[in-house]
DNA sequence: CTTAGGG
DNA sequence: CCCTAAG
């Protein structure tokens, strides 16, 4: 086996510009003042082919060529279809170098600024994921446009909006990204949120990201099944991360990437034989439980599509918008954003209150590079080149497509304070430039606000359910197995209070393509977290923090989420923990009965320690004295239980 | 797969 | 929350 260590520097040029001129605002059709956007990425229309440098495997150097954009209007590969609504122009270079130790990605996105060559980017992908070929040529064509304004306004709020302007050439169905909702992460804080790099250039030129791609090592790329549709790719691909649990740890535990020999194309079906005893069992129910460790990218991936797809509906704060919410960060007055296509036509124009905005207050920021945590892959010697080049890519774009976030690093000193304007970070319109830098980052705990609002305001039942009245103190009545068949119908009703898991609501995702597509490569991005130091990492430094990047995220038990607990483990027990959850927690797919268990232990614990001792959201004493009760009754209970066994057995004997 | 318990 | 042994 040849192991490759790839850490990845995306490099990339951005501007993200200072308002130039008062002009601007009138050039735009929306005649916003405010709305006016500036500037884009540094054009460059290149793309690069990773391409192996080597005849055999002997040499384990990998060099990658560019690749000369295209700019052919005509052409239209996949990508543009997928993302069509990016109609602006902005390119991407890639470099990638692997030398057993080492690598190097340089990605660049580039900018269509040159307005009427419509700066489209038409590359080859040639080490695309599967069957990508087919499209041949892969156009990106879109233009990005980011204004970042340092709010005089101490609201915490940055409004960092990406513009994406174009028109609509493929409508993406995904009812997970159009249901109304707005997307989470640009709703969710005021921390700056850039479209680099790894938010538009993996999705959109070879949509690999971990969470809908299938990750194949194919050989044979011509004869793929083909897609002829774009959008019928990212539906059939089915996420790595829904391998089985075992499997996935397995290959945590390896801590690299690692592409067995044997999965090749007719594995798929052997691996999806394997996956189904374990989907299938018992109402599907655990299957949502797997699919929860998606989470994290689902949430990034409702985001990037937002963001990308259909910018009107989504970054518009003017009430118009098909979101419930008004504004998309909350905070109307600080966002300013403009869309408007680029011939300059269709355009919407927001929050005109902040027009009055100075010139002065917008910052220009200049991103020549990202850096990427570090990947190990490995592969087995006997691998060909061109599954080298995919499993590189598909490494890369996996990285880059799920999981991070952005660092903002002023003066080399991390910059934490999410909420802090730029202007009093130290970020004015007249920083120098240099002086900001940006870096991919592993997202350490992605823990979405979007969800925690939820917790509480969806879990609270209308009507309060009734105390249990089932469980007896001191009867002999509850008997393991009696209660165990039928549950209270006010019990299992609980269930719907329970925070129902949208990331793993069935999406057409997960139901329609699940079954049908399978789990191929065990490959499992492992985000490195030191993103510090970046350039060239050695091999060894692989450490078990990758590990801890796939953590499940934690999330914390809410008060009505204790409170169905404590319900259910009155009325079931506390040696039955999968009736549990299928009683008080059917609904909350995020909740495993393993959890519940450690729930009610730590529940437990925190009722016999002080309250000065607790932390976390405070736990009403009643409901931890429900607890003692409870835990005491079915201690009791159980013991009883044993008894009577044992007493059975012997006079067996 | 579930349960139980340690980490 | 993770991991693992045991059933």
């Amino acid at each position: 086996m040849r192991a490759f260590d790839l850490l990845a520097t995306v490099a990339g040029e951005m501007l993200l510009e200072r308002e130039s001129s008062p002009a601007c605002s009138n050039a735009s059709k929306g005649n916003d003042p405010c709305a006016c956007v500036q500037n884009v990425w540094e054009n460059e229309g290149k793309l690069v082919k990773i391409e192996p440098s080597y005849q055999g495997i002997s040499d384990r150097r990998v060099l990658a060529s560019e690749l000369v954009q295209q700019a052919d209007d005509q052409k239209y590969g996949f990508v543009e279809s997928l993302f069509p609504q990016n109609d602006g122009h902005s390119g991407f270079a890639s470099m990638v170098t692997i030398d057993c130790s080492e690598s190097f990605v340089d990605q660049r996105l580039v900018n269509g600024k040159n307005k009427n060559d419509t700066g489209n980017l038409a590359s080859k992908l040639d080490l695309g994921v599967s069957g990508y070929r087919e499209s041949g040529v892969c156009k990106l064509d879109c233009e990005t446009k980011i204004m970042i304004k340092d709010e005089l306004h101490n609201n915490g709020k940055v409004p960092i909006v990406p513009v994406v302007t174009g028109t609509d050439k493929c409508s993406l169905e995904d009812p997970e990204v159009w249901d109304g909702k707005p997307p989470a992460l640009v709703s969710s804080d005021s921390s700056v949120k850039v479209p680099l790099c790894g938010d538009h250039i993996p999705r959109s030129s070879f949509p690999a990201s971990r969470d809908d791609v299938k990750i194949v090592s194919r050989d044979d790329d011509e004869n793929s099944s083909g897609c002829t549709h774009p959008c019928t790719i990212t539906k059939s691909i089915r996420p790595v991360s829904r391998i089985g649990d075992r499997r996935i740890r397995k290959i945590l535990a390896s801590k690299h990437w690692k592409v067995s020999p044997k999965l090749k194309d007719n594995t798929l079906l052997n691996t999806d034989g394997d996956l189904k005893p374990i989907f299938r069992n018992r109402k599907g129910y655990y299957k949502r439980q797997r699919s929860q460790m998606n989470v994290p990218f689902k949430k990034r991936k409702i985001f990037e599509r937002s963001s990308v797809s259909n910018p009107n509906r989504l970054f518009t704060c003017e009430g118009k918008s098909d979101s419930p919410e008004k504004g998309i960060n909350g905070d109307a007055s600080g966002s300013c954003v403009k869309m408007h296509g680029a011939t300059g036509t269709s355009s919407s124009v927001v929050c005109q209150h902040t027009s009055i905005q100075s010139r002065d207050s917008y910052v220009k920021l200049r991103i020549k590079s990202f850096r990427v945590p570090e990947l190990f892959i490995e592969m087995p010697e006997t691998a060909t080149v061109g599954s080298l080049k995919r499993t590189v890519m598909e490494a890369v774009t996996a990285i880059l497509g799920g999981g991070l976030h952005v660092g903002v690093l002023l003066r080399g000193k991390k910059v934490r304070d999410d909420n802090k304007t730029l202007l009093q970070t130290g970020i004015s319109h007249d920083y120098p430039l240099d002086a900001l830098g940006f870096a991919l980052e592993p997202n350490p705990s992605q823990n979405p606000p979007s969800i925690c609002p939820r917790d509480s305001s969806c879990m609270l039942p209308c009507d309060t359910p009734q105390p249990l009245t089932s469980y007896p103190p001191d009867s002999t009545v509850a008997h393991q197995g009696t209660c165990h068949t039928s549950p209270e119908p006010h019990l299992a009703n609980l269930g719907n209070f329970i925070e129902s898991d949208h990331d793993s609501a069935p999406s057409p995702t997960d139901t329609s393509v699940d079954k049908s597509t399978t789990d191929s490569k065990a490959l499992v991005a492992v985000p490195e977290m030191n993103v510090e130091a970046l350039a060239v990492v050695p091999i060894h430094r692989k450490s078990k923090r990758s590990e801890i990047a796939q953590r499940r995220i934690r999330r914390p038990f809410s008060v009505a989420e204790v409170e169905a607990l404590v319900q259910a483990v009155e009325k079931l027990g506390t040696g039955r923990w999968r009736d549990v959850k299928l009683l008080a927690f059917d609904n909350a797919k995020h909740r495993t009965y393993v959890d519940l268990k450690d729930k009610w232990k730590t529940l437990v614990h925190t009722a016999r320690i002080s309250p000065q001792q607790r932390r976390g959201e405070p736990v009403p004493q009643e409901l931890l004295d429900r607890v003692l009760t409870a835990h005491a009754f079915w201690s009791k209970q159980q013991a009883r239980q044993q008894l009577k066994q044992h007493a059975e057995t012997c006079l067996l004997i």
